[in-house]
DNA sequence: CGTGAGGTTGATCGCTTTCAACGGAGGTGG
DNA sequence: CCACCTCCGTTGAAAGCGATCAACCTCACG
């Protein structure tokens, strides 16, 4: 999908040690997926871990009407479906073509067992979750949709360039519904949030995938401020 | 901050949980602090990890401007502060006379690394906590207001019964306003729809601490449809 | 009994949603 | 190769929910 853009590539970024964890054994294997398969549903066995390679993949809640929370955009290097018990309590996507490890879980468990720096990995993993969901609760809890779909696309530019100044072009493998429902807004608002930040001269949209970040600075007083 | 605190000796052992780790080191204390205190602050050095043996406590993170986002609400068991990196991204107060068990987390983290069930025990708290915090995304991102508050009692009462049925009496330690900066709305939203509740005959509100959930079910449908 | 913090309730405002129409890109089949 | 279709995205207008502003209440405490 986004093989012959002229942009920046998750994988290109890596600054991630792969893989997770080095087996010897068969029982893991690397599934290749197209755009928006599911790699699992809330409910379902979990008795896989799942290794992102390549693409982009999205964690997501329902509720009984339909109503929908994204919970992650997951890149390569992230790790899905590390969860205590025994089945999955939310969907996962793919968003575009994706590589998947897919890690037995029991596996896993038993190895960060034997292998203290293995469990240490893992924790790490867990802990590094964690601070990036109690960031996304400002956003999604007090932040107005502008400084929502502000932050939404400077937390983009921190994942694929460590110290982003200056221009930065960014890819989205994620539609506008996936936008709005991970900022827990509508498609419409996130548009007209995007358009407001092209106009102001902060960004430009070439296509409605790719977003040039034009001044980092000035969106980073549109994430906390207007 | 808590070095003027009352110590107590670490032979004092809390009736309602078990301690985490049992440890022979005396490097481990607990402490005791009245309402309303700061355990840590965003940037503080993390040299602990806290555990709450008794009490309530409140971690939030607050903007520039002073909105504020309560990230969770601990109670006896909980542990508090396991960040990755040196420093705390956060702020943590107690909400009522509390009791915290302070554990120094680089013997922590080489505890974990020589047993192995304490590096579970870890990454069990860890996805445990994911896990919780991937509900509130969605209560917190597509949830009414009503359905918010509702969710909020719901939660607290399966934390004190395992399966609440019929008539639950609550004590809420925290106040409106930690309630509303929990959930992303303002007090006087969280007090209307505890009052449209009341009405509804769902629950009743003897103090203004103190819920009684009369019908768990009819609550129930007011979480998740309004 | 005065005081102040926390809580409730009412009235109005404004941001976001909802409803609706249109535009553009990509895919398909004639 | 082009007409057509469908999905996605954008923009406008109107409606609604929760925020804001304000007044009042309740209770603990000195």
């Amino acid at each position: 999908m986004y093989a012959n853009a002229n942009v920046i590539e998750p994988t290109t970024t890596s600054c991630r040690e792969l893989p997770w964890v080095e087996f010897q054994s068969n029982q893991q294997r690397v599934h290749v997926y197209s755009a928006r398969e599911a790699l699992f549903c809330e409910g379902d066995s979990a008795q896989f871990v799942y290794e992102v390679l390549d693409g982009v993949v999205c964690c997501y809640s329902l509720l009984s009407d339909g109503r929908r929370q994204v919970l992650s955009f997951s890149y390569p290097g992230d790790l899905i479906g590390l969860v205590q018990g025994d089945s999955h309590r939310y969907n996962c996507d793919t968003l575009c073509p994706t590589q998947i490890r897919c890690i037995p879980r029991n596996m896993l468990l038993r190895t960060a067992h034997e292998r203290p720096e293995v469990g240490e990995k893992l924790l790490t993993f867990a802990t590094t979750e964690l601070a990036a969901m109690q960031d996304h609760f400002v956003s999604i809890g007090r932040k107005s949709a502008q400084e929502k779909v502000a932050s939404f696309l400077l937390t983009l530019a921190h994942r694929h360039a460590i110290e982003p100044t200056g221009s930065v072009t960014l890819r989205l493998p994620m539609t506008r519904a996936d936008i709005a429902d991970y900022l827990g807004i509508t498609i419409e608002t996130v548009s007209r949030c995007l358009s407001k930040l092209k106009i102001a001269g902060v960004i430009d949209l070439p296509q409605s995938a790719t977003v040039v970040i034009r001044d980092v600075d000035n969106l980073r007083d549109f994430a906390e401020r207007d």
